[in-house]
DNA sequence: ATTGACGTTTACGTAAACGTCAATATACTT
DNA sequence: AAGTATATTGACGTTTACGTAAACGTCAAT
């Protein structure tokens, strides 16, 4: 495992162009050192990536995953206030979170009952019009 | 429970705009009927409406949303290269709900760690400066 | 010395998903 | 008849999330 990664490196890993990657730190979600003008990403800065991308697969916008982003930085400094403000946040997130779940759920039902009504009408396709009745092997 | 309903009544009920409404008709989403010119919702529309809605949350673009609609109506008709190229597709949406589901708990179980540090810091500063002291009761 | 791979910034383009008027029509109410 | 509420289409604007060059720097290898 490496400690380091150029640009082009995590954009391979991760399947995304550089200047997605870019484009994220123009928004402040990451932050990588510099080697004169060239960008090195740490492990962090890969792990934060990562963390990015699920933010991705779950439809949040850039604005939010940056917000979440934050929570892993917020967790362990800070004043009072700010940590319950914190608190507060990830209670939300985790809401909308379970309503995601609950929505996935929904839907892979709702797949179970068109996958079936899909077989049994394909079914019924195959008693109408035996052109392939029970293929023997040779 | 309504028979019909008008456009605004559909966005008041689901918290968006008419706009918004319109533009899903425009984008194949919907087909209302008429009377004159006013669009007039049925139930199977206002079902489709919630179910698009559903789509959205778990970050879906409207086009995929319009392609996993018609799943909803495929899965009856048509013949059979049709119905296995649908269950096919169906395959596919199916993992990519599981793939989110693995997101999410890897999400919730990130903010349990985060909010647990959230809390030990708490108590470390309840410790350092004891400005309230155990409140009773008067 | 040049080629090629990789990097940089700057700038303009674009698709998606609506928002925001404006002008107009229809329907009900007072 | 006039006002109010609700509807329509059409056109243009806006935000998000990048894509797509253009023009240039850097370094290693040929």
């Amino acid at each position: 495992m490496q400690e380091t990664y150029s640009i082009s490196e995590l954009g391979k890993e991760f399947g995304i162009t550089t200047r997605a990657i870019r484009f994220y730190e123009d928004k402040q979600l990451l932050s990588p050192t510099r080697q004169g003008s060239r960008r090195i990403y740490s492990r962090a800065d890969r792990t934060r990536l990562k963390l990015l991308l699920r933010g991705k697969r779950l439809g949040w916008p850039l604005e939010e995953i940056r917000s979440v982003l934050s929570m892993y930085d917020a967790g362990n400094h800070g004043e009072l206030n700010q940590l319950q403000y914190t608190f507060k946040k990830i209670e939300q997130r985790r809401q909308q979170l379970l309503q995601q779940k609950h929505d996935i759920d929904a839907a892979l039902t709702d797949l179970d009952r068109i996958q079936e009504r899909c077989v049994s009408h394909m079914a019924t396709l195959n008693r109408c019009c035996e052109t392939n009745p029970s293929p023997k092997e040779s």
